[in-house]
RNA sequence: GGGCGAUUGGCUCAGUGGUUAGAGCACACGGUUCACAUCCGUGGGGUCACUGGUUCGAAUCCAGUAUCGCCCACCA
């Protein structure tokens, strides 16, 4: 690490006083300012500084890791960004921050992944074999993972990568075993036969939540169940009508059922029906479940593959035969549709019902079906025994601590799906027939004992009936990925031990992430966190959007409109792409991404890029190269402008400090693109440099206009800094330095704020109105743009010695030479032909004296002149009607607050005094 | 079926009760002033989706309607 030396100076490669390169390259000089923060080593929590700020409240984030599955998308260059914002905040502050970076093994989506990959290579899974497979997994997770972390490091990213983590580490698995050896000997994980999620094409169940419900145009079957004789056969002139959406499940149907009160079956049920193919009797039964106009108001059930049969033949002690295997092909029924694939199988049992003559009809249907959230298979129902976590309980704790404020939402507007979520909670599937992934640490004995065990090399013995470790056989299954996902926010902290970090950091300040999984993720770690470690493990969740192509469209893959985050940054920088993705993002709403912001944050940079190389460049000659750098200007030597730009940086720290307090983030580029380029460019910069070319002013006051310049650029650099890391560090390594400040801008303290000064805002305010009117009527008179022209300014009396000492400034920036100031408006100098101005303030007059006077161009110029008054005086007449109108209202001079009914008889006299001026100019 | 969000200039979006609704882009006109043409100056452009209500005052609050988007949901 650098060391900041006695003096304040430094020895990193740019150094006080330097120029900047003319032109700003971001791809060349961010890597390299990345270098020399890896080399400082300011990214662990305590490396900011002094022994005084590690006592400050600590600021952490656990990092939402992203998929291994692929490289950088601009969803997870947003979160990165917006967490980088908070962290670079937090420790310029003087926090010790942590920001904990890490990866998600993603189970099934690498497992999708890598199963192409292996295609490519004549592999399957199963050629494999479990082992070889998982083998072949660690080296793809030890590729991707480096291209990660390196895109991250691009971005910019300041995580403590000393402790970078991976929900596959052997500290998570840990994390993982004793989780749920503690959720199930408190009865909070079981295992049991349910009626699961099954997707047919990744082999494996999944939770409700992966679930995708898709719309989809089916088809409505009708068909005929006979009732039976007395004598148990079929008879074929009485039967019972169904509909049904999934004709080839009748090989598992085990009852009929109708509604109680339904008029039309009352006296079938009881009586019983023949199952075609299978030649299974079954019972007609009544349900309040059936809807009586549905359909034919009778319903077949199978209990085995639909949710809602699955509750009814619960209910009604029904039979639950498995007619689908693991890939949804008919299997067990003891027809000859076993071995068909489910629609194959649909096809041939529609077939022979229509030979029968048993298929009474058939109908267009809209209806909904859940398809695979990864793979977009149907997803089938099936009876299978699996791990389950006990839901309710954990979400009642995760809903208390939101409610009660241990925890907040940001924004608020999500509490609501928040609440609903977790109030209808099912319990979580969480065995997964994969291989990549946590091995359930559940053991089976042969008679049947289930023993869960934390211990690495799993238990001993069977824990009921003692039988040993040798005969146990562990469960072939894995945890659906969010279970350790679920553990994140401590399980990177070395929980279940009691760690050092553990204990300094958790639970952790901030979670930040897209509102799209906060149900898989936010709510998993809410429930888990506070059942497993007593507290819920982050004081806030700031929820943010996602981030969509130009048409707004979500970027996917296969429509082809992914935008590359690597090659933004080489083409416009990471810091223009950070700005870009904070700009245009309001809390918890999506955003459209597309060039134009790219451009926008691009130019800004530049443009920032240059005001610096024109303060350093500004530099007045007797201030030497290495002379140091003041705490504080002498206000003696300050004029206005130096007060006006102090007062607006002020304004600026303020509104950034309140816009990354209310996690506003778009509020904070706002201040800043406004206060660095509006303000600070446009006329901070532009007045002063009138000033620093003065050679009548004392060279103390020309020092402290400079320094001035220096102290503004100094504070929006600090202030830029955590949005754009890398140009504010590459400026303010050039900048000169305060004695005793450290050498990187990374480490450097945050703005305290200054004082505003609204009386001088409002004069400097007067200033720049009366400088662009004049600019204004020059342009609309259709005036050479470069002409220096006599102009005659009276301003108002309160702000009048403001003008005075701005007077060179106005002169130059209006191009009014020579200039003369007028106490009062009838001593402007008028001839005819000159341009008039009355600003809306009402007390300010001008006027311009167009050097063709008396020609044929001078009486055009007067003509377009006359019109723009014309066009003021109009707007002016309309607003005074409106204040007049208003203030007539004894209505509002009685309840309206009473600043405000000053406010409105200010504007009024304002505008009445303008309204008269611009008829006495135009000879009314 | 329930819930949430959006609707503001040609485009993308700010703006949660108070004078004249803002920005960037796009557009028009003008600029070789030694920081920046990735720039500078000036301008045109909006009945704030609609209807009703509350209020002295509504883009903003309330109710309803419409359109779009998203989430949740066991009607075959």
């Amino acid at each position: 690490m650098t060391k900041a030396r006695e003096d304040g100076s430094m020895d990193g490669q740019a150094s006080p006083g330097t120029s900047l390169p003319a032109a700003y390259r971001p791809a060349e000089i961010e890597p390299e300012i990345y270098a020399r923060w890896l080399e400082a080593d300011v990214f662990a929590p305590d490396g900011r500084g002094s022994p005084a700020d590690q006592r400050k409240p600590v600021f952490v984030i656990i990092q939402p890791p992203p998929n291994v599955t692929g490289a950088l998308h601009l969803g997870t260059a947003a979160r990165a960004t917006v967490e980088d914002l908070m962290i670079r905040r937090a420790r310029m502050q003087g926090r010790p921050t942590l920001w904990l970076p890490g990866v998600d093994h993603a189970s099934i989506a690498a497992h999708l992944v890598l199963d192409k990959l292996i295609e490519q290579e004549g592999e399957t899974r199963e050629s494999l074999g479990r082992e070889r497979y998982l083998e072949r997994m660690w080296a793809f997770m030890v590729e991707t993972r480096a291209v990660i972390s390196g895109q991250h490091r691009r971005l910019g990213v300041s995580a403590d990568w000393s402790r970078e983590r991976f929900t596959m580490d052997e500290v998570s698995a840990r994390a993982v075993r004793t989780a749920f050896k503690r959720l199930y000997d408190d009865g909070l994980a079981y295992r049991g036969e349910k009626l699961i999620n099954w997707c047919p094409g990744c082999r494996t169940s999944l939770s409700d939540l992966e679930v995708v419900a898709t719309p989809e145009h089916g088809t409505l079957w009708f068909i005929r169940y006979h009732l039976l004789l007395d004598d148990g056969t079929p008879d074929p002139d009485h039967s019972i009508t169904v509909a049904t959406t999934r004709p080839e499940t009748i090989l598992g149907d085990t009852a009929v059922a109708v509604h109680p009160d339904d008029e039309r079956y009352r006296a079938l049920v009881g009586r019983r029906v023949r199952i075609p193919f299978v030649e299974r009797d079954v019972p007609i039964i009544a349900d309040d479940v059936v809807d009586p106009a549905f359909g034919t108001g009778a319903v077949k059930i199978t209990p085995a593959h639909d949710h809602d049969d699955n509750e009814t033949g619960k209910r009604h002690g029904l039979p639950m035969p498995t007619i689908l295997d693991d890939a949804a092909a008919v299997a067990g029924t003891g027809t000859r549709y076993d071995g068909l694939d489910r629609y194959a199988a649909r096809e041939a049992i529609l077939a022979d019902l229509e030979a029968r003559g048993d298929l009474a009809g058939a109908k267009p249907h809209e209806m909904v079906v859940g398809r695979c959230q990864r793979s977009d298979d149907i997803v089938e129902p099936r009876l299978k025994t699996q791990w389950f976590i006990r839901t309710e309980p954990l979400a009642a704790k995760a809903l208390a601590a939101t409610r009660e404020g241990r925890t907040r939402i940001v924004p608020e507007h999500f509490v609501k799906t928040w609440e609903h979520w977790l109030t209808g909670i099912r319990d979580w599937n969480v065995s997964r027939q994969l291989w990549w992934g946590h091995r359930i640490p559940a053991w089976y004995c042969p008679d049947g004992h289930v023993t869960v065990s934390a211990e690495p090399d799993g238990p001993l013995a069977c824990d009921t009936c003692g039988r040993p470790a040798a005969e146990l056989r562990q469960d072939p299954d894995i945890f659906d990925t969010w279970f350790s996902s679920g553990l994140w926010p401590f399980s990177t902290l070395g929980w279940p031990h009691d760690t050092a970090d553990f204990r300094r950091f958790h639970p952790t300040s901030v979670m930040e992430t897209g509102y799209d999984i906060i149900f898989f993720w936010v709510a998993r770690m809410m429930m888990l966190g506070i059942e497993l470690t007593g507290k819920p493990p982050f004081h806030t969740i700031s929820l943010s959007g996602l981030i969509r192509d130009p048409e707004g469209r979500k970027m996917s893959k296969t429509k082809g409109n992914v935008v590359d985050p690597l090659a933004i940054m080489e083409e416009a920088g990471a810091d223009a792409l950070r700005f870009a993705l904070i700009h245009g993002a309001t809390a918890g709403l999506d955003q459209r991404f597309g060039p134009q912001k790219l451009e926008l944050a691009r130019n800004f940079a530049n443009k920032l890029w240059n005001a610096a190389r024109f303060v350093l460049g500004a530099r007045p000659a007797e201030i030497s190269a290495d002379a140091p750098r003041p705490p504080v200007a002498p206000a003696a030597d300050l004029g206005p402008v130096e007060r006006w730009i102090r007062s607006r940086t002020a304004a600026t720290t303020e509104a950034v400090d309140r816009g990354i307090a209310e996690y506003q983030f778009a509020e904070v580029t706002r201040a800043l693109y406004d206060g660095i380029w509006s303000e600070f460019c446009d006329w901070g910069i532009e007045l002063a440099k009138v000033r620093l070319a003065d050679e009548t002013v004392p060279a103390a006051a020309r020092a402290a206009t400079w320094w001035t310049l220096v102290d503004a650029l100094d504070t929006y650099l600090r202030l830029l800094h955590p949005v754009m890391p890398f140009v504010t560090e590459a400026i303010w390594g050039a900048l000169p330095h305060r004695a005793g400040e450290p050498d990187l801008l990374i480490v450097a303290d945050w703005p305290a704020g200054g004082t505003r000064d609204e009386a001088l805002d409002a004069a400097i305010g007067e200033v720049i109105d009366t400088i662009v009117a004049i600019r204004n009527a020059r342009a609309q008179a259709e005036l050479p743009a470069g002409a220096w022209l006599e102009t005659h300014v009276a301003p108002p009396a309160d702000a009048s010695a403001t003008f005075e000492a701005l007077a060179p400034a106005i002169g130059r920036l209006a191009r009014a030479r020579p200039l003369a100031l007028h106490a009062s408006a009838a001593d402007l100098a008028r001839p005819s032909g000159a341009l008039e101005i009355v600003l809306p303030a009402g007390d300010i007059e001008a006027t311009v004296l167009p050097p063709t006077t008396g020609d044929q161009a001078g009486d055009e110029a007067g003509v377009r002149d006359r019109a723009r008054l014309e066009k003021e005086l109009g707007e002016a007449e309309g607003h005074l009607a409106a204040a007049e109108a208003r203030l007539a209202n004894r209505a509002f001079t009685e309840k309206a607050p009473p600043a405000v009914v000053d406010g409105a008889r200010t504007r009024a006299a304002e505008l009445g005094e303008q309204v008269a001026r611009l008829r006495e100019r135009l000879g009314r």
